[in-house]
DNA sequence: CGGGTGGGCGCG
DNA sequence: AAAGCGCGCCCACCCG
């Protein structure tokens, strides 16, 4: 089926002709990928590059001071286009395809933003739409028998519809008990009354604010907390909606990405919760017999890219520490946990308690990565626009957020922005840090057929590979970071280590 | 009764 | 209302 510029339609023989094509190396332009990579994936066949016009069209548009259009790109049902190739070749307005178009008006934005980074960051944002695709169709290894078998120990046996657990009941009871009359202990409302009744005033149930609280249902409430959230949100009726493809006893959990959920560019999720998996429910996520998961963690990433962002060469220099914290402690404040508080402080802009005083030695000790933060925060007060290392740039300001600075909340709602904004230039620069190395990771795997990337979580990445391939799929791992490091910062002496762990069950990671 | 909001808490 | 960033998910509660 010929279409212009090498044109791929949905036709019979999607896979195959994708697959030709792929000889040539080409760099795909995809509406979108969410909605188009998983046809063809189920038809057998893979990308191994491509450019998204709906994630591209985002950052653009931010770039630019706009939010991106409701339904920016869409697939031309006349042509019946969805895949095309790059660069397409142009014989005339008449001739282009809507794909087409978009592409071209796309790629002259992106040299007219003048930023060095940009085409980088939209090749690594649409890699990342390649591995989210990739990620859900393979899902992560679970075994739900011992995924049961914990929810047992811990809540009873699955009670019938609309009963607790029975183990959970009999913490709700002891809350009862601790306040000596009946209360739902899921209702916020009876229990703050309850506490009031109690002669205790708190403001909040929150865990922090009952910390200081002397009362026997504060522990109580605790527990009956942590399990209820087991219970409801990774129980038995999670894995039922989530958890496929148990014939062999081995399920998949197939969560839904969703690339750049985050403004900060983060991945978030639709629906399975991948994002918030409790440590306590990470057991069955095991490797299938034979195999091994390979789980690694960048340790104190954001702290090293504030080094990076900022050039401050005595924090770069620190970078070289395994332990970021230990190494800054005899500049701030003498102890790991004080310096910890600093940096991080600094980073989300904490100003209460010993934080103030530590941010302080943060400005004496290290100026250049404190200004950095610093006019982020000053800037986004007065609603300008900031950017990450490779440009992703925050969401202008919404009339209403103009409206509100103008009004009695303004001091409020600027120095929330102000904080938004410190972090984002952090936070943000992680996130694109991250997409690098999952692109690098990605084709390396493929490549040495190492093994699958099975899951993704902001600084980890987990990697599902036969046993005797796990020692090489680590070390991929681990250059696959040190590229990303490269590709962001050239030759600046920063590092940022990723250790890869062998491990049987996702629990045993960190 | 069904949708929207806020409290609370899981993760990084 | 954490002392400060970014999310998603559940429940109770409120409103139309």
């Amino acid at each position: 089926m010929p279409l212009p510029g090498g044109a791929v339609a949905y036709h019979e023989d999607l896979a195959a002709a994708v697959a030709a094509r792929e000889d040539e190396s080409p760099r795909w332009v995809v509406a979108e990928a969410a909605r188009d990579y998983p046809v063809l994936l189920e038809a057998g066949a893979r990308l191994d590059r491509c450019r998204d016009l709906r994630l591209a069209e985002r950052i653009l548009s931010r770039v630019e001071g706009r939010e991106p259009p409701a339904h920016a790109v869409e697939a031309d049902p006349d042509a019946g286009t969805l895949f095309e190739r790059e660069p397409a070749p142009v014989d005339g307005p008449a001739a282009l395809t809507r794909l087409q178009a978009d592409w071209l008006d796309q790629r002259r934005r992106t040299g007219a933003a003048a930023l060095p980074g940009l085409g980088a960051l939209i090749a690594a944002e649409s890699a990342g739409a390649l591995v989210a695709a990739e990620m859900s169709r393979v899902g992560v290894p679970f075994d739900r028998g011992v995924h049961d078998r914990l929810l047992r120990d811990l809540l009873g046996p699955r009670p019938s519809k609309g009963m607790r657990p029975r183990k959970l009941q009999a913490l709700a009871d002891k809350v009862v008990a601790a306040f000596g009359h009946q209360l739902n202990p899921d209702s916020t409302k009876q229990v703050l009354a309850a506490f009031h009744a109690a002669g205790l005033e708190v403001k909040t149930t929150h865990a922090w604010e009952l910390a200081s609280v002397d009362h026997p249902a504060v522990e109580a409430l605790k527990t009956y907390r942590e399990h209820a959230r087991v219970w409801t949100a990774f129980g038995w009726n999670w894995a039922d909606a989530w958890v496929g493809g148990a014939e062999d006893g081995f399920g998949r959990f197939r969560p839904v990405y969703i690339v750049g959920g985050a403004d900060t560019g983060r991945w978030g999720t639709d629906g399975g919760g991948a994002l918030q998996l409790p440590h306590a429910v990470r057991e069955p996520i095991r490797a299938a017999p034979g195999w091994k998961l390979v789980a690694a963690d960048a340790a104190q990433l954001e702290p090293r890219l504030l080094a990076a962002i900022s050039g401050d060469e005595a924090m770069i220099a620190a970078t070289a520490a395994d332990d970021l914290y230990t190494e800054l402690a005899p500049r701030l404040g003498g102890e790991r946990s004080k310096a910890k508080i600093a940096l991080i402080s600094a980073m989300y802009g904490g100003t209460s308690g010993d934080a103030a005083q530590l941010v302080q030695l943060m400005r004496d000790r290290f100026p250049a990565a404190f200004d950095r933060v610093e006019a982020a925060a000053r800037t986004g007060e007065k609603g300008g626009l900031v950017r990450t290392w490779l440009g992703r740039t925050v969401p202008a300001p919404s009339e209403r957020w103009w409206r509100s600075l103008n009004s009695d909340e303004g001091t409020k709602v600027a120095a929330s922005r102000g904080r938004f904004t410190r972090n984002f230039i952090v936070q943000g620069t992680a996130a694109e840090w991250a997409l690098v190395l999952l692109a690098r990771l990605r084709r390396e795997l493929h490549e040495a057929g190492l093994g699958e990337l099975v899951f993704f979580l902001h600084d980890e990445v987990m990697v599902h590979c036969p046993a005797e391939r796990a020692e090489a799929a680590a070390a991929a791992v681990e250059r696959a970071a040190a590229d990303a490091t490269a590709v962001l910062f050239g030759d600046m002496p920063v590092r940022i280590p990723l250790r890869p762990k062998v491990v049987d069950s996702y629990a045993e990671a960190k």
